[in-house]
This record gives structure tokens, C-alpha cells and sequence, in this order.
DNA sequence: CTGAAAGCGCTTACAG
DNA sequence: CTGAAAGCGCTTACAG
């Protein structure tokens, strides 16, 4: 048993060892080493033991495809992230990493079709039936010429759905979330408050406008078509941009509403450069609560969503449609952190 | 033709459609139809649009698992990334990402194994040879207990790699990066300069160390285990500690090279809560160049890493493998970008 | 408890 | 150009 030997999984042929090799050198039958090695059913004490021997000393490990295709499942999951950028996906996707993995299975990522790239297409992944189920983060606007002919697969989105539509979601309520950030600057005495708003393909987008124009509504403030700004994305550069449009106004807001921390960020950026103070010349709250968030200077106050938890919920919801079970929804709670940006 | 037929991949019973399904309704043979998807045989035009109408009729797919097993490849690839929540391993998992897609092969995302949860044992993805390739953004120190009775899957490191090794990578030089920070701080008249180090599991992190100290030695500056700080990681939080503790000596430096900039932009942010100024009381020099750095304020000087580009050499260089290539390694370029902070 | 055999859904020589 | 058949590596009734 040479080292080298006991350090690889392939015989000296090259090729991978296969159950029926192992099955060879046990002395034994391929359904006996199938039986083992998924301890489906009894096998006899000495059988298990010259079988385990067998697959140690050949470094058996089934093979993945074969197994799927009997079995009819990969314990592959599809997650759908629009960017990578965005510290509030990967936040999310670790918290769906984790579950899934408590549970056996593996992640298959997939950056989102995208306006950007319409040449993408929807993951292939998705057509072929490679993974068991998919969590979206992504928009659906963007998935909608892909999902006609969509495969009859498990979905459950993440913070991103459709309204009304019966789609099983992990979320926070995006539109009282705006509420309660634009309200807080209300009450702080603010009345030209911005909204910095991103891509509206998104439902959370255009929810949580919806709750800025809510908020102003009901405190009797009339609504600012200038006041309004719609960035294509939340990469910080987009934030900065809008910043400057909204500084460019005959009279500029006193504050600004941010839907993403990365746009926040981006806006105070701008508005530094320009000489503002912030929050003494304009306040900026944001949204997500991003680790970022209170690292920067000024500290953002913002609205924290259970970046981790929302990814974590949704990896359970699709685990328990799975299992068998129904579909189901879960809103979890926000909180508005109030630290120095407004 | 109903609507909902036409929007499904499944037929009326629920089960997938196969290829053989696909062959009855074209009057033909499953093989066939074969060679009408893949193209791999001429057929004649007559009954290659018959076995295309039935496709596109029945919305078949081929079978994922089934295709991988016969031909023995699955155009997956596995990603390995110690953190998502740095940026610079999500800029480089989108460079990999987009030269992967131009060829037709799907990502498999697995955080790597990491000292902080040793159960998680090295990704099954990689046991099952259920991808065909991998690109290594982990420490191997981390990935050592799993890889000794790895597949022989090829395998192409991504700035983290094993010197001297053989080990194929793409990568820039660590060391020389560090030392032109290093270089840059003492140009400006520095000499206790600070080093704020990461993880020594990492190559990367003993080699930029390495490039610090070469740095002060050919200036002939002596070193000072005091202000040696190495971080159990790169997050925000760590740098902050670090920083603190360099704040706490009896003779605290004028200058500081943090290894990454999220550590970085963690150690301004603990020196200006201390009530000192970046970069006139302390100077920092960052490393990675994160889409932040330029944002932060005050916006980090530091070493470039082109890390879209770092991702796409490692998804090049294993794609040359899988394409019966010799392993090769690339070193990309640094640059050191004069900001703010230093 | 164990084995021979069918079957999962493909691809690919081998004949014709 | 086309089809019947073998084979990829498993799992799982079906017998015994």
C-alpha cells in the first residue's frame, strides 16, 4: 500500500475507480457496496467491514452524475445573484451557504441575467435540471423571457419577488422599512427630502419609493418629481452621480433617502466633495445595514435588514418544499439604526 | 398546443421529458436526436426539422446528469473563496465568472474549508468528481487535511498558491507589491512604519510580511516586533483591533501597511475614533484596491491588484487544461495608487 | 442478508 | 443518413 496510492483516488490506470471495483476487491456484489456506503439496507457485520475496507483503500467516492441520475436529485442548489458587488448579496448568500450545507448540499452560483448582458440567457444550470431548486435574489423583470419554458423547479426568492403572486419569499417589508426611515427624517424636522432610488425592475425599489411617497404623504408634504432620482444600479459611483443631479437643483434637499447602504455611501461621497457637511448640511439615511456601515465616516443610519437571516430563511423555506412540504412565505423584521449620517 | 404546455418542460404526468420522448414524437430514434442537438452527426434537413419541432414542442432539455455521465464532463467548475464578504474575492469571482460563461461552463461556489469551523470538511463537490476543474482562492494550509486523497481533478490556484510548488496560478507578486508600499511610506520620510498583517496561512500574507521587512532592511531601518500586528482575519472589526493595540505602544508608528484595504479602512477607522488624523498624524497604505478604496474617505492610497483580471487569467489557465493544455501560471501587474491616506 | 437484473437518460461506436 | 445496442455508474425492486 504505497503512499501514492493511498493518496489518490484513481488506480494506476487513471481512470476513476468505480462501485464495481470496489465490489471486485470486497468480494462482493455492487448492490451489496451500494448498500454500504448509503447504509440503506442491513448488510452483515464482516460484508460492511470488507467493504469499507475496499472503498478506503481505493478511495472510492460514487460518482456524482450516476448517483443523481438513479436517485433523481444532485443536492444542487441554484442561487441567483444579481451582483456580486453588493456586500448585502454576499451577507445573504452566506447565511443560504450555511443552512444548505447543514443540510448536504452544494451551491451552485449564478450571476443573474441581466439588463447589462442580455446575451446571457438564464443559467443553463436551470434548463437541465441540474440543481433541486433555485433561491433568487434576482429580479424577475430580468428572468421573465427565461422563465416561459422554465423547468418545473422548486423556487423560493429572496428579498426580491413578485407581489401577489403566491411566489414563496423570505422578505422584509420593504415598503414600511422606506416608511419608517423617511418618517424619521421627518420627524428630525426635514420636509425636501430626496429619494436615491435604484433600478425599478426590482419590486423592492419600487416598494420602498412607494413607502418614501407614503411617508410624505402623510405628513401632508407635497411630492418633488425633482426630488427624485433613479440610479441604473447601486454601485457607488451611481450613488455619487445622483448626489451631484440632486445638489444641481435650484433648491436641494435638505436630506436624501438612500435604498441601498452602497448608494448612501456613494451620495456622501459627492456631497463631501462639494463641501457639505453631512449630516449638518444634508442627512442621508441608507439601507441594508451592510458591515460598511458603521465603519464609514460618517456612520450610516439606516435601515437593517437580516441580510444573514433572510438568506438563512430562504434556504429553509426551499429545503422544507423539498421535504414535501408547502409553500411558505416569511417577513422578517427591519430596524432603523440610527448612527451619524442623519 | 395550450398555452401551458408550451410553458412547461414537463408533460401532463409531471415527470421530465426525455429524449425519448422526444424521438417517438419525431418518428425517429433516441439517437437521432442526439445528433440534432449536439450537431455531432449530419442529418438530413427533413428529419432534422422534425426532431427540432418535436424539441421545441415538448420544450425538452437533455438531462443533465445523464449527458455528464456518458461524456464523462459536466462544465462545472468549482470556485473555492475563503470569504465572500471581502470585495476582492468578489471582483475576482466575477472575472472567473466571465470568461467561464463565454465557455458554456457553470460556476459551483464553495466557501472554503476555514480553521474557524474545521467540520466542514473539504467541499463533496470536489470528492464526487462532480466538477471538472477548480480555482482556489483558499489557503492550502486550510485545504491540506482534505487534499490528501483529492481527485485528480485539475486545479488552478488564484492568487493564494503554493510556492515552489509547480502548482499552476495566476497571481501578482506579493512580495515586490508589499515592498514598493512599503518603499512608498519610507520615500515620504517614515521610519516607524507598522505592519498590519493577515492570516499567515496564506501565502500572500507571509509574503507581503516578507516584502515589509525587505522594504525597512534595505533602508536600513530595524525592525520592531512591536509593530507587528498580524489579524486572525481581513474583516473591518480585526483591522480596528490591530490598530488599536498599535495606538497602545509606548512609541506608536507614523505609518501603517495593512495587508488588504478592508483591514485597512478598520485601522482609520479605530485611529480617527482615537481622535488621530489620516493621513497627517498617521499615514495608511492599503493593499487590493476594493471598488472602496477610492470612496472611503479619506480615499485609501494602496497597491492595485487587477482582480477581475487576476479571476479571468485562473479561469483561463484551467480552461487551457481542460483543453489538454500544459499548466502554466501568469504573474499580473501591481500598481501602487497614491490617494489620500498616505 | 445477498445477488442478478432492470432502469435512470444520455452518447457513441458499429452496422447497414 | 439512420437505427439497434452497448455502456456510463449508480440504485432499487424482485427473488431467494
Amino acid at each position: 500500500m504505497s503512499e501514492k496510492r493511498s493518496l489518490s483516488a484513481l488506480p494506476s490506470n487513471g481512470k476513476a475507480i468505480s462501485i464495481s471495483a470496489v465490489a471486485e476487491q470486497a468480494g462482493v456484489s455492487i448492490a451489496t457496496v451500494s448498500r454500504v456506503i448509503n447504509a440503506s439496507k442491513p448488510v452483515s457485520a464482516d460484508t460492511r467491514e470488507r467493504v469499507e475496507a475496499a472503498v478506503a483503500a481505493l478511495g472510492y467516492r460514487a460518482n456524482a452524475f450516476a448517483r443523481s441520475l438513479t436517485r433523481g436529485e444532485s443536492r444542487l442548489l441554484l442561487v441567483l445573484v444579481p451582483d456580486f458587488a453588493n456586500p448585502f448579496y454576499s451577507e445573504t448568500v452566506k447565511g443560504v451557504a450555511s443552512v444548505v450545507r447543514r443540510h448536504g448540499y452544494n451551491i451552485v452560483l449564478a450571476g443573474a441575467p441581466d439588463a447589462q448582458a442580455p446575451d446571457q440567457g438564464a443559467p443553463d444550470a436551470l434548463y437541465s435540471r441540474l440543481v433541486d431548486g433555485v433561491i433568487s435574489l434576482a429580479s424577475f423583470h430580468d428572468l421573465q423571457p427565461a422563465m416561459g419554458d422554465m423547468p418545473d423547479v422548486p423556487w423560493v426568492a429572496c428579498s426580491e419577488f413578485v407581489e401577489d403572486s403566491g411566489m414563496p419569499h423570505a422578505s422584509i417589508d420593504h415598503g414600511q422599512a422606506a416608511l419608517d426611515a423617511v418618517q424619521y427624517l421627518i420627524n428630525r424636522g426635514h420636509r425636501r427630502i430626496a429619494l436615491l432610488g435604484a433600478d425599478e425592475s426590482y419590486l423592492w425599489a419600487r416598494q420602498r419609493h412607494a413607502g418614501y411617497e407614503a411617508a410624505l404623504k402623510r405628513a401632508g408634504i407635497p411630492l418633488d418629481a425633482h426630488l427624485v432620482r433613479i440610479a441604473r444600479g447601486t454601485d457607488y459611483g451611481l450613488g455619487m452621480e445622483a448626489a451631484g443631479a440632486l445638489l444641481a437643483l435650484e433648491s436641494p434637499p435638505s436630506a436624501v433617502f438612500a435604498v441601498s447602504d452602497t448608494l448612501a455611501i456613494g451620495a456622501i461621497k459627492a456631497f463631501r466633495r462639494a463641501g457639505r457637511r453631512v449630516p449638518n448640511d444634508i442627512a442621508v439615511v441608507g439601507f441594508d445595514n451592510i458591515p460598511l456601515a458603521q465603519v464609514f465616516e460618517p456612520a450610516l443610519t439606516t435601515i437593517a435588514q437580516p441580510m444573514f437571516e433572510l438568506g438563512a430563511a430562504a434556504a429553509s423555506l426551499l429545503l422544507e418544499r423539498l421535504a414535501g412540504g408547502h409553500p411558505r412565505s416569511l417577513t422578517l423584521q427591519h430596524a432603523l439604526v440610527v448612527r451619524e449620517s442623519a
